[in-house]
DNA sequence: ATAACAGTCTATTTGGTTGGTAGGGTAATC
DNA sequence: GATTACCCTACCAACCAAATAGACTGTTAT
């Protein structure tokens, strides 16, 4: 399950490229429509701006944007970045790889169906962007 | 990502399955081929049990063993019973359903694409019985 | 310059989950 | 009736998620 820090981030994103040609926009008004507690979201938003998807502008008329085209960025590389692994187990990540244990890679059938889950999943949200997640209420 | 418990839950489910024509197997024997620890392993069994999953026989020449033909049981429900929800969200989970606060499910741009993601999941671990997890070592 | 503005940083709290460990009780076989 | 092995309860340290609070730093317009 995706943690609610990246559930409140993608939606979050999604205003921001609704908004895209509007200029930096308030964490307050992005707050209010997601119904996102403000300083909870003030410290997402700063994550996003430290990985480079995100820049922000002080002062009056402030507020933040992308800082990248929103057809650039994945859905899969934020949710890797704010959530986490995406695969089921750490011996079958490609971002978070871990050798297991417990078993031989070789011979473990688990490990063949992970791989066969990561794939499926992968092959969704490598190719979803932020634009289609604009259409957000 | 699945849990330890989890994981445990799957490895132990494939050496029975392949111990299945040879009646009960010990506790310690699974922990041994499994590298599990003891006493976690007996708790998870004891679950695996609580849910049908398994049956149990004490008293010398006891153990456990599978309650059902393990082509009947299928890997996404044990993942379900033992982990929680497959979904990458609540409101897209099919056993765990809850409702989003903060969007229109109808509206909501990342509800199509997480319905997409578990339906691509379910395709794969809905299909795959412990028999698929039997030649693990 | 300075006030209003808007993002930045640090820290703390609260509550829950994970991955165990320990030890004894109880029931079924031989 | 001794053994074998399941069953149950309790506890623990470590970690993480979600949220909150408050002071700080930099911008802009007057």
């Amino acid at each position: 399950m995706l943690s609610k820090r990246s559930q409140y981030a993608l939606k979050a994103l999604g205003h921001l490229t609704e908004k895209y040609d509007e200029g930096p926009v308030l964490i307050s008004e992005i707050a209010k429509k997601k119904k996102i507690p403000l300083k909870f979201l003030e410290n997402i938003l700063l994550e996003l701006k430290g990985i480079g998807v995100l820049d922000s502008k002080k002062g009056k008329g402030g507020g933040y944007f992308l800082k990248k085209h929103p057809a650039k960025v994945r859905v899969a590389d934020i949710i890797r970045q704010v959530n986490g692994p995406i695969a089921m187990l750490p011996c079958v990540s490609l971002y978070f790889y871990e050798r297991c244990k417990n078993c031989d890679e070789k011979k473990c059938a688990l490990h063949d169906i992970m791989i066969e889950v990561r794939d499926a999943t992968l092959n969704i949200l490598e190719k979803r962007t932020l634009v289609d997640l604009a259409s957000m209420p």
